[in-house]
DNA sequence: CATGCTTCTGTGAGCGTTCACAGTAGAGAA
DNA sequence: TTCTCTACTGTGAACGCTCACAGAAGCATG
């Protein structure tokens, strides 16, 4: 029985402290903590019991100096952080990460490039080798700097897909294109012809594609396009409100609409209920996200589900990938939908 | 022009690069790097060039091996991921931190701590070094992790007046009794004299002291105390919209009803509405936290702002004072009144 | 008995810093 | 001159780890 390791700070024990218990050398101790391969089960045992007896955790410092590796990876924000903030899908992005990198024994730094003085700090702390990979979040189209760590041979996947089409980072995205068709396909299927759309951001992959869907199924269903259902949004709660009142204004008798986030999908609410329309029977709505509004709106939302968390692990998988040499260009998660009162 | 460092990985130069290009030694750029005390004009000016040049980063892994110190902080967060996760003001302090130390230079690890396995793990990471403090968020009463990281000697602040009374922790809060009492004075002041309350959780200090606020400025306002007015709660929508269902069963002529957070506040709203009540015309409500839900209701809410952007900013200051020596125990930060359509 | 091979173990070197210490140079005082 | 003091600079030795290498067994093969 050794004593613990209460009270004020002490040097924590080293390798030499569990070797020198162990009785052993460095080396071994090294190898039982790298995989244990090349070790006798004896030595082993040993190792592990003096680790325990110990408490020694290794130092991640001396390692990285010799390894090179850092053993810890960036969750990189940059641009509006106010809005992602404020997006419940960022939260369990972040959290899905965090998670998914704990299980792998690998901390997560968090960096929040608004300013470009900060996206430049931060780009020399990624670039000198701080950290082994990134994660990063950027809805902006042509990000800069996705191109310059990619250009610094940095580990790098995003979230969502980049806009820039000729780099080639790797991305984990929700099938937007193929959500808003079903979605589409379910307002067609209860017998909904006049279909207007909010659209997100047409600068961004999301806000295109979720377009897109639309469009294709509208065209399957041979129903024409028409100009006047299209209104375009930027995915808060004030732009779908003015899109509602928008459409109505041209298209009265309007009978479904499909919105490209559930935030807005509000605003769709409060702006049909304020016109007198019932939902769903004279007008079916339709988010996308399934965040926790859609459940708080009245009616509750039917939206498309994006599996965030698997959207989370599957970035993180792709970026571990990609250290160990792995190189996997893009990986598109299917959606869901959630059918609930609004249709 | 030395070249630039673009292209795949390249070894990034050390600080022995540094001081051949400026024509000194290793000494001499570490006395720069670290304050530039005892150097010469000529000496720092051709340091800083020539790092400027070599786009030298310093490797904080090789510092912190011998410093001791990692220059970095943990954010950690124990027990109930979701509610925080999904609560606005978790995310304006996350970010808040995370700013406030980029000011200093210092990477923000976040650490989730949700199962016993993963808050001992978590544990062993901070005890052994590898962050310099920590800042804490837990709600939880008597939090054991608060404790061991204390006992072991980790600076570390929490967020929130930890409930443990014994213990010597160093936190900062928002001034929950005092907001409340200028929210209940506020009630009082609009005539209203039957004023209800949906408490916090009890087994937390925000929701003793937003209660204990409220008896006090009854008292204060010469009017009795009344049980049937006072009903539990626990920050959920869901338990708002219960809560005002009780006071109206048993309090029918209530004329007010202040609400530990808007969350619920949202949920009384609804409550109300569907009783018939008008709000704030027969019964006014007052929410707490100012989150984005208060402007999002109808109405929107009077409620009570707490200043998280000072808090998060507090936090890290009081921190870093005592990772360099000085203990500071407790900030308490005041509130503010904002007014809007619910009263 | 030497030889190879496999499995295991210990040893020195070195990762990029900082820190303590030992200098050096120049100025002013004795 | 000689001494002291201040301002500055260079040099080894760490920090705790991993990695390459060398060697020591054990065992089968020539």
């Amino acid at each position: 029985m050794t004593m613990s390791h209460s009270g004020g700070r002490r040097r924590p024990p080293t390798i030499h402290d569990v070797a020198r218990e162990a009785g052993v050398s460095r080396g071994t101790v090294s190898r039982v903590l790298n995989g244990g391969h090349y070790v006798s089960p004896a030595a082993q045992e040993a190792v592990n019991a003096a680790i325990r007896r110990t408490g020694y955790v290794v130092n991640r410092h001396a390692r990285s100096l010799i390894t090179g590796r850092s053993d810890s990876i960036g969750f990189l924000l940059t641009e509006p952080q106010e809005r992602f903030f404020e997006d419940p899908n960022f939260n369990v992005l972040l959290r899905g990460c965090t998670q998914a990198l704990a299980a792998h024994d690998i901390p997560l730094l968090l960096m929040l490039a608004g300013t470009e003085d900060e996206r430049r700090r931060i780009t020399r702390y990624i670039t000198a080798g701080h950290v082994d990979g990134v994660l990063l979040v950027s809805s902006h189209s042509g990000d800069p700097v996705a191109e310059q760590l990619r250009e610094a041979g940095v580990p790098l996947v995003m979230c969502g897909k980049p806009i820039g089409v000729g780099s080639k980072v790797s991305y984990v995205a929700a099938d937007d294109r193929d959500g808003a068709r079903d979605m589409v396909r379910h307002l067609v299927s209860l017998g909904r012809r006049r279909v207007g759309v909010v659209t997100g951001p047409l600068d961004t992959p999301g806000g295109v594609e979720r377009l897109a869907g639309y469009r294709e199924v509208l065209a399957e269903a041979g129903i024409a396009y028409d100009e006047r259902l299209v209104v375009p949004g930027d995915y808060s709660r004030a732009s779908g409100e003015a899109g509602a009142e928008l459409l109505l204004s041209r298209v009265p008798d309007l009978d479904a609409v499909f919105v490209a986030s559930d935030l807005m999908a509000q605003g769709v609410l409060t702006a049909l209920h304020r016109a007198g329309r019932e939902v769903p029977r004279d007008v079916a709505v339709g988010g996308f996200d399934d965040s926790p509004a859609a459940v708080a709106s009245t009616p509750a939302l039917t939206t498309i589900r994006q599996p965030w968390d698997r959207i989370s692990s599957e970035m993180v998988r792709v970026l571990l990938a990609q250290i160990g040499g792995d190189d996997q260009s893009a990986v598109i998660l299917p959606t869901e939908l959630v059918r609930r009162g609004s249709t």
